[in-house]
RNA sequence: GCGGGCGUGGCGGAAUGGUAGACGCAAGGGACUUAAAAUCCCUGGACUUUUGUCGUGCGGGUUCGAGUCCCGCCGCCCGUACCA
């Protein structure tokens, strides 16, 4: 017998319509069940959907699904992340405005993520360009700024010289402009900032409070925030040294126990006492301009050679009048952190041990290794930084690091230097404030003006939302809001006078910092709806990139405090479970000239070797690496040719299996053949079994012949194995299981004969189960199959099957037996046998007989359940 | 540089400290077919003569037992505050 293919081109449209009439998905805040929001980070509208939008949407929309068939209430939003600097590269390549080009690419991909079929309300739907959305954005930011958590300082910039413009860091290539090839130098800029840092503290701390993120996240954010212990202390400079009037250096120190081995002072190139040094020091002068050259990231800073010079001033030591050491300026250390001082102990720091090394200054230790001599220990080339003893280091001699600390603490607390305490204690932070203001077009106004004499101003709530002008043009670089006609122009809210406006637009980052808070009420004249927002936040589950680990997350979980203090939401944490996902990868393909796209590529195998050709040209190619699918590269494949050719269900199958959502997953052609087999195998299953199945309201009950039970057992342990999967984000094992059940079904359905009552039974019961668990990750195959077996509504509001416990437990289990940690054989139980009965009976066994040779076991380790070693 | 992660057959991967390689892909063999596709069945870590021995990036360690835990390396990936 044939059976007709299943055609997804056909059948999914089909479902999504009817799901869409259905309103199936369409979400109330006060529907029946317990709430549940499923929310993946939403894309940037690059212009096209990606295999990692697939990746991503499809593991929402598993979770979303499930848990709607579990009887929650769920809530499953979209939208759209679309300021940020490419919709300006395109306004500047291709003289397209970046709203009509935003716009147009939502709109594409749009369609494109409806065509796989995602349980989304796509009635909450905005994109962050939309006026309505920066409008009260600009609420948020004015309520930020009256809660004092928004201000403006300097900050450096990238400053590309020939097309006077701030530079992203990635448009600054190898130190140099990416357009105009110019040797970007940094800058200072007044900017706005959020006090992200007044909530250091609590961002850390909070941490601990969310066991469903993943530890690796919660690491790397503690260790961002970087809290540490320490001491502020002051240095007097030499007086026969220092510049006029600067008396002293402060450096932040979380290890004074080491104060005896300081042997330099080190300042950052911007720190004040560098730039006063500079006045009298062309050297130094010289050497500080160049700093300036290094970029403005820390991957650049920290991988420069270190290098310093020498001010020719001198620091008193803080225990020891008559002991100096020199100040350097050094390119290593970052105004931003600290105080921009430190002192360095060599011995103890292998950064500073290089920079003693390279200058000639002393390496004296303090710190004592265990069991070794105080005589002959010396430090070389490697710099001791774990726990020992203090030694060379008068009153702390003898002492533990710990409470070495704490004696030089409480000595200089209370010693007065120029009246005030030499030291103070200090908790610092390696969190530095959250700059947000970016001199670009394309990205929501700060809502504030500047006044002759009123200073800078926030405009009025009522006068919002300060709209970006529509007639704006590209045509040179910088910023086109700066050099724009008329927009600038205001009136002060404060005075009445002539006002400019503010002309920075804010961090994208800020965007997608409330987006989520905004889906819950995503028409509200305020920024939140209240109650809505507390109604349906935390954010249940979230999912995206672990690109995101850091900075995304961290600033949403600061806007959520900042909104709680402004009364918007009350909530401690945005997300209260996290999943992050791997990307999606794909072989690299180049011929002589440059990257080839994988629908370009033919392989074929000689001499058991993959080889590669370009269709378009018959040209040899080379099979590169296997790397993020990436525009440059042409390593992309058009989901859009995918479901056009297998349909999204196939798809979908795809990206859940074989990989763990959290690694990354290789895209391959034969993978998706082998996932569309799969689609057209279930299909086939249900179509031929589905003649000899009792009818869907029969009420027939499965019989208790080992086939029917076969078959019982099977589904049954299939569901709840799959629905742990399911919680535990493992699809690509619940992949595997269904995969073992349809095995099995298969083989099952061809001993059973149309007369055998409870088997048939069984095997609707089995199907019916089958659709259901295979319905959230190929949801319009679920449909029909359903249809198929007869059954009322729809699969996607079916609920979740339920199981029989009894079915799931054994009476015998087999215990594989291992001598000496080997396996040598099994041994088959009751399943409630005790140790004793165990370990009589493995003492029986012929092949542990002969092993023991008459002597008794050295030892037995019997697992109950699980495994028995004997140790002879 | 720093912080975090990952590394298992030809490939993707599975394995609460307890039988390493579930499940899938690719490959090989067979059945069906005039033939092919599709489908179904069987075989696949390496070495070895049955018997075994060796195998989870490399080198050590803990344990009755290590892919899993600890220490030291190597390689790759993510982040590094203006890419999103």
């Amino acid at each position: 017998m044939t059976t007709e293919r299943y055609n997804p081109r056909t059948a999914e449209p089909k479902w999504q319509k009817a799901w869409a009439e259905a309103k199936l998905f369409e979400t109330q805040t006060d529907a029946a069940g317990e709430k549940y929001y499923v929310l993946e980070m939403f894309p940037y509208p690059s212009g096209r959907i990606h295999m990692g939008h697939v990746r991503n949407y499809a593991l929402g929309d598993v979770v979303a699904r499930y848990k709607r068939a579990k009887g929650f209430n769920v809530l499953h939003p979209m939208g759209w992340d679309a300021f940020g600097m490419p919709a300006e590269n395109a306004a500047m390549q291709n003289k397209v405005h970046p709203a009509k080009w935003t716009y147009e690419n939502i709109d594409t991909m749009r369609k494109q993520l409806k065509s796989m079929g995602l349980s989304l309300d796509w009635s909450r739907e905005f994109a962050t360009c939309d006026v309505d959305y920066y409008h009260r954005q600009q609420m948020l930011f004015l309520d930020l700024l009256a809660k004092g958590l928004a201000y403006r300082k300097k900050s450096k910039v990238n400053w590309d010289p020939v097309d006077m413009t701030v530079l992203a860091n990635e448009q600054v290539i190898d130190g140099k402009g990416w357009r105009s090839g110019a040797e970007v130098e940094s800058r200072e800029l007044t900017q706005w900032f959020f006090k992200i840092t007044d909530f250091a503290e609590d961002l850390s701390t909070a941490l601990d409070r969310l066991p469903e993120w993943p530890e690796k996240v919660r690491l790397m954010q503690k260790n961002w925030i970087g809290k540490s212990e320490g001491l502020m202390l002051r240095w007097a400079l030499a007086k026969d040294t220092a510049p006029a009037g600067i008396d002293d250096v402060t450096v932040f120190t979380t290890r004074p126990d080491t104060l005896y081995g300081a042997s330099f002072i080190a300042v950052a190139p911007d720190h004040p006492l560098a730039a006063k040094a500079a006045e009298s020091n062309p050297a130094l002068a010289a050497f500080i301009a160049e700093t300036r050259k290094t970029g403005t990231t820390a991957a650049a800073i920290e991988t420069a050679e270190k290098k310093g010079v020498a001010t020719g001033i001198e620091a008193v030591h803080p225990l020891d009048e008559s002991w100096r050491v020199p100040v350097y300026v050094a390119n290593f250390v970052l105004m931003e952190y600290g105080t921009g001082a430190v002192f360095g102990c060599p011995a103890h720091d292998q950064r500073d041990l290089d920079f003693a090394r390279k200058y000639g200054l002393p390496v004296r230790p303090v710190v004592l290794p265990p069991h070794e001599d105080p005589v002959a220990f010396s430090v070389a080339d490697k710099a001791y930084v774990d726990d020992g003893v203090i030694y060379n280091s008068a009153f702390l001699d003898g002492k533990t690091p710990d409470e070495a600390f704490e004696a030089v603490a409480e000595r200089l607390e209370a010693t007065q230097l120029f009246g005030a305490p030499q030291a103070s204690r200090k908790v610092n932070y390696r969190l530095r404030d959250w700059g947000i203001s970016r001199q670009r077009y394309w990205g929501c106004p700060i809502p504030v003006l500047h006044c002759e004499s009123c200073g800078v101003v926030p405009e009025k709530r009522e006068n919002l939302p300060i709209v970006l002008p529509e007639d704006i043009d590209f045509d040179k670089p910088g910023n086109p809001l700066d050099r724009h006609p008329t927009w600038r122009k205001a009136t002060c809210p404060q005075c009445g006078g002539d006002a400019s406006r503010e002309t920075d637009t804010m961090d994208t980052f800020v965007d997608s910092s409330w987006y989520f808070a905004r889906f819950t009420a995503p028409r509200a004249d305020e920024p939140t709806d209240p109650q809505a927002a507390n109604a349906w936040l935390p954010v249940d589950q979230y999912i995206g990139g672990i690109e995101h680990a850091i900075l995304h997350l961290l600033y949403s979980r600061f806007f959520v405090r900042a909104m709680r203090e402004c009364g918007h939401l009350d909530l401690d944490e945005p997300f209260k479970g996290l999943f992050t996902q791997g990307m999606v990868v794909h072989e690299t393909y180049r011929d002589r000239r440059e990257w080839v796209p994988p629908v370009d590529v033919r392989f074929s195998e000689t001499e058991g070797k993959r080889v590669a050709t370009r269709i378009s040209t018959n040209a040899p190619i080379e099979i590169g690496g296997i790397e993020k699918m990436s525009k440059s590269k042409k390593n992309v494949v058009d989901p859009d040719d995918i479901i056009a050719s297998y349909g999204a269900d196939t798809a979908r199958w795809f990206v859940l299996s074989d990989s763990p959502p959290d690694r990354d997953v290789i895209w391959s052609e034969a993978g998706v053949e082998g996932a569309h087999r799969f689609v057209q195998r279930l299909w086939r299953l249900f179509v031929d079994a589905a003649p000899k199945l009792p009818a869907a309201g029969a009420r027939a009950t499965p019989g208790s012949d080992d086939l029917s039970l076969n078959i019982r057992k099977a589904v049954h342990r299939t569901v709840a194995g799959v629905s742990d999967d399911i919680e535990r984000l493992a699809f690509n094992k619940a992949i595997a299981r269904v995969h073992e059940l349809v095995n099995q079904l298969s083989a099952s359905f061809g001993r059973m004969e149309a007369g055998n009552g409870g088997a048939t039974a069984a095997a609707r019961e089995a199907l019916s189960m089958l659709a259901r668990i295979v319905a959230p990750m190929m949801p319009h195959l679920a449909e029909a199959l359903w249809e198929v077996l007869g059954e009322p509504g729809l699969a996607a509001s079916a609920p979740w099957p339920q199981i029989d416990r009894s079915l799931l437990v054994d009476d015998q289990v087999t215990l594989p037996i291992q001598i000496n940690g080997k396996k040598r054989g099994d041994l088959t139980v009751p399943a409630d046998a005790g140790k004793a009965d165990i370990e009589q009976a493995v003492l029986a066994l012929d092949f542990v007989r002969e092993a023991l040779a008459g002597q008794a076991p050295k030892r037995l380790v019997v697992v109950p359940g699980r495994i028995v070693n004997v140790v002879v």
